[in-house]
DNA sequence: CGGGTTTGACCAGCGC
DNA sequence: GCGCTGGTCAAACCCG
């Protein structure tokens, strides 16, 4: 089943056990491009009177690494500490282009520390890998629908929409949060209808392998069929290949998004429960998304924090 | 030696 | 206007 549920900013996807959050914040997208995706996203009308600025997709993920790898290099140039959360968060900008001006926030949900949040945001103004991408795409992809559909900045919950259908892993949620400051897409992969093995990397892996990073990764072209795949790893993965071939693929995907949001904004927000227990998410945590956590309320999934990465683009 | 990480300080935005 | 918090910068330190 796929479920797609766009709460205020935030559109929550949820694929097969996965839950995917998108968010996005202030559409703009300058022109830099994630992969390929960017181009999409940028150009949607953007809405002058959005008060969005930037686009941002977070990535929740469950993951006991410091850092999840998305096919980018990083450096580290902050790490401070957020209130409300005993962990620290880290900013990292990217590294494989002088001028790239993509960063990217990773902290850890203060409820559930093994759920690893990572923000994105801007695009990538260089060639990417073939999994950094994939990652661009599907937040380019993201936060091309969120401007095209939510020109208004609410949030909203998307019903399931077909976006997802073609999803082997159809369990992923993503949020989709229209906070003022930035849109935010939150893919969430650590939620599931069942309770998913957390991805626990071997503690000799350095790396936590992202369900992005990790699919695109090792095996760009091969989306495991299988839903129920159990290897944290892979589960992640393949919700991630998922979700990203989805996003980027499906021209759909992003139609549907939009004409959901839309919906949603013409109709009275859904009730959203902001227990979300988890607000693992904080994404960002900063004061201004307030839509926090990607993940409001979905319709029949429980809200398992457990990793969370987030992804902003410009 | 170069690159990256760590850590403290500074600045800007927002709420009260 | 003041204080708080988030975000970024920059110097020092560490590792390969």
């Amino acid at each position: 089943m796929e479920v797609v549920s766009i709460k205020g900013n935030s559109h929550t996807v949820q694929i097969q056990g996965k839950r995917v959050s998108v968010i996005e914040d202030g559409i703009d997208q300058t022109s830099q491009s994630w992969g390929s995706m960017a181009d999409q996203s940028k150009n949607k009308e953007q809405v002058p009177e959005a008060p969005f600025k930037k686009a941002r997709v977070s990535v929740r993920a469950i993951s006991e690494a410091p850092m999840i790898c998305d096919g980018c290099q990083w450096r580290k140039y902050g790490q401070k500490m957020a209130k409300g959360n005993p962990c620290p968060r880290a900013y990292y900008r990217c590294t494989m282009a002088v001028g790239c001006p993509v960063r990217k926030q990773v902290q850890r949900c203060a409820e559930d520390k093994s759920i690893l949040i990572t923000t994105y945001e801007a695009n990538h103004n260089h060639p990417l890998p073939p999994a950094a991408a994939a990652m661009a795409k599907t937040t380019s992809a993201a936060a091309a629908m969120l401007l095209s559909g939510s020109s208004t900045s609410k949030d909203g919950v998307l019903p399931s929409s077909g976006y997802f259908h073609s999803l082997p892993y159809a369990s992923t949620m993503a949020t989709v949060s229209a906070s003022p400051p930035f849109p935010t897409i939150t893919l969430d992969l650590t939620q599931g209808p069942n309770p998913v093995p957390y991805i626990r990397p071997p503690s000799s892996a350095p790396t936590f392998p992202l369900p992005l990073h990790g699919y695109s990764m090792l095996a760009p072209n091969k989306l495991s069929p299988f839903p129920g795949m159990r290897m944290g790893q892979q589960r992640t993965s393949s919700v991630v290949e998922t979700v990203t071939a989805a996003i980027a693929s499906n021209p759909n995907f992003t139609a549907a998004l939009a004409a959901a949001i839309s919906t949603i904004m013409g109709a009275p927000p859904p009730p959203t429960p902001s227990n979300d227990g988890n607000s693992a998410t904080k994404n960002g945590g900063n004061k201004n998304n307030s839509s926090s956590n990607g993940v409001p309320g979905f319709p029949g999934s429980p809200q398992l924090p457990q990793s969370c990465t987030t992804f902003s683009t410009n």
